[in-house]
RNA sequence: GGGCGAUUAGCUCAGUUGGUUUAGAGCACUUGGUUUACACCCAAGGGGUCGGGGGUUCGAAUCCCUCAUCGCCCACCA
């Protein structure tokens, strides 16, 4: 069959793509193998593919793909995640497009819009995946709201809340007034922001004097319940007891002292507004202060905001500072640097708000987490540095904030009967809820209409944090067969943004739920930046499209670009020329195949040595790259496999290896050759696979002689052999002769179709290989003489000179060539001398390194004495 | 405010516990090339006082100190 002369890598991708999934070759089912298990970080269900999903995948598929031509029984979970807050606010700005309120649907109809809109969109992200090539056991896709992955979330805050981890609590917490929900800490993204501070005055009840006080909020006066200052600060020492009275709404307030107060910042002097700031809740309960909330779930004003009511903060905030400024109250106002809090989804500048939610206690079950991956290395981060990350984050960890006044995800399965605090039972359903309610209050007669379930639903990452656990259904049936091979995973590769949300609390939850780590090692890659270093981002739109590139590209290409600059933790800064490198390697090794498919066999054709000697070296240095290859893997060094592989494939086997098998123009390779090119052409296939698996299966498809496996994709992985150093350090000498001779024509212009002589001076030295430089370097006679030539351009190759006889009409040139050589030669000398003359480097230095620089110092020696001769000889 | 990490060729990065040439790779660059796989190519080249300063050592890109610049994470200073 003919090789076609271009790739097309469009109808590969289809073709091949759907000839893996006929073939089952993604699906795993437990077996006697050892399982290689991933589990995808799933996307957001409605959400489309962009650079930083491309390069994650690619290197789980890399990783996956490489697995199962290992042996292993590779399985590699898909699915997707509901991401509550991200999908109901899309929601409701559809419903919002069509003139519909959120607050105008009853829950059900609500969640009917949801859904619709998740079988809309829903799952097209997963098909981009396909597009990339990625090798997902389909058959196994997930989703987090599936009923059993549901079934499973709320099993595990039964479960909780049974051991009194799960509580709910009157606290202070992140309430994002765009989604209407609180938020969890970690979810809470603190941005600078220029603001102002304050000055305002508030005069002292029963007297004249005025005291001031410092702040970024004036709005929140209308909430303020105190006034705070640090009992050691001589200059409020006579205020003590006093009252002072708020601008605007009259209120007479107490002064109180408290040393959380800053003496040196501001005025010394701090409102305090228990409803609306953390620090003051806790002091406003420390002096049992009241607590006004002045704001609606929105952040506009309620009626505490007096003649403000209705109105946003943010507009309040303005008209206020008028009324403050016109009325007298605000002495200055100054420019002022502070960080606000925004809602990672929304962005909407977070409000602290007190409200009644459900907590996970964390700092118990953190703890064998921190263990397993700060002291006993049962899970690895790469790169290492996170380990101090994930420490800080552990070791400080506050309880979970998981529920969220949402109506997309999983509802909280708390039943409420009465209005008391503790008026509750948690079940997992009405009926199981009725039943302990009852036994709760020993109140017989109630009955389901009685009850009402919590309407808040959990936050997203309460069920992805069991994730890992979940997809293979180890949460309500842990001893499932499933669950037993698969788990613990192997490799986790994310981003590390989300070492909080979702790392971190998949170990947690592995060691609480299945008393076992839920990953070995977790690959964490950088964020794919723009060519400036821009993080990418839609207002930016320099975001480049993901399946445009690939269309341009091919997914192999696009693959190869993102990952030949995709070190793990780095960022990648990401430019559509690194897609052109992998696109050029595609075509690269396609007109390799092209040119070995293209070659006449000859049964009569005997093998010329210098075919011999470099196939015999490519085995040499195939080994050698994989036990390099397989180095970098274990260190997950993605980028340097690759890398090392690229080398191979294009310098060594291409430029090198190809050349020398290459049969003299118009005549036939003979058998052997041919068979081993072939073979080395599969061999490198497979190493290129994990990274390339559509050019690589395309051309595996085509090579008529085949290994037995059927299909590259379930082929098997290279064999580590030994091999022999020495044909790797002799083709070097080969490969140094080559580009002398080369260099040489260059210079002096000579054609390489005209045919040269080598003259070597010394009579008994072994050139290696030297069939296949005088292949290379078109070299006719090669012949050894103890005497210089007269006429000839000359090199040397570690301590012996060669000779390209030719008249040379000028010897300036070569003098300068060999001074110039001379010159490096004896600075190398010095530096080795200097060292050796060191008395303390003699006898301090390990004797093996000493050897190493005496031989160093004969070596430059020699060549030194060469040099010289050859100048004498020159200049004579 | 605290912590972590970076700083090596024009760009992106390697450089393993200090010692194999006077520091490497890929890309870019320069020069030459219509040889019968590939110009998405071939060949040959140029290019870095390893951020600055100080120290330890026989020996430092590598260890220590210090300064500078950048990035990330964490933190309730109004």
């Amino acid at each position: 069959m003919n090789i076609p002369s271009k790739f097309d890598s469009e109808a590969s991708e289809d073709k091949w793509y759907s000839y893996w999934i006929h073939n089952d070759y993604f699906h795993s089912e437990p077996d006697h193998r050892t399982p290689y298990t991933i589990v995808i970080p799933p996307p957001n269900v409605t959400g489309i593919l962009h650079m930083g999903h491309m390069l994650n995948n690619t290197i789980q598929d890399v990783l996956i793909r490489r697995a199962r031509m290992k042996g292993l029984n590779a399985c590699w979970v898909p699915g997707t995640d509901h991401a509550s807050i991200a999908t109901e606010a899309k929601v409701v700005q559809r419903l919002k497009e069509q003139g519909i309120e959120k607050s105008d649907l009853t829950r059900e109809a609500f969640l009917g819009h949801a859904w619709s809109w998740t079988h809309e969109h829903g799952g097209i992200i997963l098909e981009q995946l396909k597009k990339l090539g990625c090798s997902c056991d389909w058959k196994r896709t997930k989703f987090t709201m599936d009923p059993d992955l549901s079934e499973s979330v709320i099993r595990v805050f039964i479960s909780l809340y049974e051991k009194g981890k799960i509580y709910r609590g009157h606290r202070m917490v992140n309430w994002d007034p765009e989604a209407q929900t609180t938020l969890s800490d970690e979810e809470v993204i603190y941005e600078e922001r220029q603001g102002n501070l304050y000055y305002l005055q508030y005069t002292v009840v029963n007297s004249n004097e005025k005291i001031t006080i410092a702040t970024t909020r004036p709005e929140t006066i209308l909430g303020d319940t105190a006034v705070a200052v640090h009992p050691k600060d001589e200059r409020f020492n006579h205020l003590h007891g006093k009252k002072v009275i708020v601008p605007i709404v009259g209120r007479e307030i107490p002064i109180i002292t408290d040393p959380y107060v800053d003496i040196e910042f501001g005025t010394g002097c701090l409102k305090i507004t228990p409803a609306h700031d953390e620090n003051d809740k806790a002091i406003g309960e420390k002096h049992g202060l009241e607590i006004i909330d002045i704001f609606n779930a929105n952040a506009t004003l309620n009626s505490f905001g007096l003649h403000y009511e209705g109105k946003d903060r943010f507009v309040v905030r303005k008209e206020i500072t008028k009324e403050l400024s016109e009325k007298g109250y605000l002495v200055k106002k100054e420019p002022h640097l502070h960080k606000v809090g925004t809602s990672e989804r929304t962005k909407a500048v977070i409000e602290p708000r007190l409200s009644d939610q459900w907590f996970l206690k964390m700092k118990e079950l953190a703890q064998p987490a921190l263990e397993a991956v700060l002291d006993s290395d049962e899970i690895q981060l790469f790169p290492k540095k996170f380990n101090n990350t994930y420490r800080h984050w552990m070791e400080n960890i506050r309880d979970w904030n998981i529920s969220r006044q949402l109506w997309w995800g999983h509802q909280i399965p708390a039943y409420y009967y009465g209005d008391g605090n503790n008026d509750f039972v948690v079940a997992a359903s009405a009926e199981e809820a009725l039943q302990k309610a009852i036994e709760k209050t020993k109140n017989a007669s109630l009955q389901l209409s009685d009850l009402r379930q919590d309407p808040d639903t959990l936050d997203t990452w309460f069920s992805s944090w069991l994730w890992p656990i979940s997809v293979f259904d180890g949460i309500r049936f842990p001893d499932n067969e499933e669950i037993n091979y698969y788990y613990p995973t192997n490799d986790l590769v994310t981003g590390p943004d989300i070492i909080f949300f979702w790392v971190a609390r998949m170990i947690i939850s592995g060691y609480e739920f299945r008393d076992e780590k839920p990953f070995s090692n977790v690959y964490l890659t950088g964020l794919v930046r723009d060519k400036q270093g821009r993080k990418m981002s839609k207002q930016l739109g320099n975001s480049p499209d993901a399946l445009g590139l690939i269309k341009e590209f091919g997914a192999d290409g696009v693959r190869v670009g993102l990952l030949l600059s995709a070190a793990a933790g780095n960022d990648l800064l990401f430019d559509e020329s690194l897609c052109q490198q992998g696109k050029n390697f595609s075509n690269k090794i396609w007109n390799a195949t092209r040119l070995i498919q293209g070659w006449e066999v000859s049964e009569d054709a005997h093998q010329p040595l210098y075919s011999k000697q470099g196939l015999e070296w490519y085995e040499a240095k195939f080994q050698s790259t994989l036990v390099e290859i397989e180095d970098h893997f274990s260190k997950y060094r993605i980028s340097d496999a690759l890398m090392a592989i690229y080398k191979l494939v294009w310098d060594d086997f291409c430029s090198w290896l190809l050349e020398i098998v290459k049969p003299p123009y118009g005549s036939p390779i003979d058998r052997i050759s041919y068979q081993k090119a072939v073979y080395y052409l599969e061999q490198n296939l497979k190493l290129l696979h994990p990274f390339m698996p559509f050019l690589t299966e395309e051309i595996w498809q085509f090579l008529e002689q085949r290994t037995p496996d059927k299909a590259l994709i379930v082929s098997q992985w290279p064999e580590m052999k030994k091999f022999d150093k020495t044909l790797l350090k002799n083709f070097e000498t080969s490969v140094s002769l080559v580009a002398n001779i080369r260099s040489i024509r260059k210079e002096k212009n000579v054609s390489f179709k005209e045919a040269l002589s080598l003259v070597c001076l010394g009579d008994s030295y072994a050139i290696p290989n030297l069939e296949i430089v005088q292949k290379l370097g078109n070299i006719d006679t090669v012949t050894f003489v103890n005497e210089k030539p007269s006429k000839a351009v000359s090199f040397r190759v570690d301590a012996f000179e060669f000779f390209i006889p030719m008249t040379v009409g000028d010897v300036t040139e070569e003098l300068e060539k060999i001074q110039e050589e001379l010159k490096y030669a004896k600075g190398f000398l010095t530096s080795v001398q200097k060292k050796l003359s060191n008395e303390r480097f003699v006898s301090g230095a390990p004797e093996k390194v000493v050897a190493v620089e005496k031989q160093k110092e004969a070596d430059a020696l020699a060549k030194i004495a060469t040099l010289e001769a050859s100048l004498e000889s020159l200049k004579s």
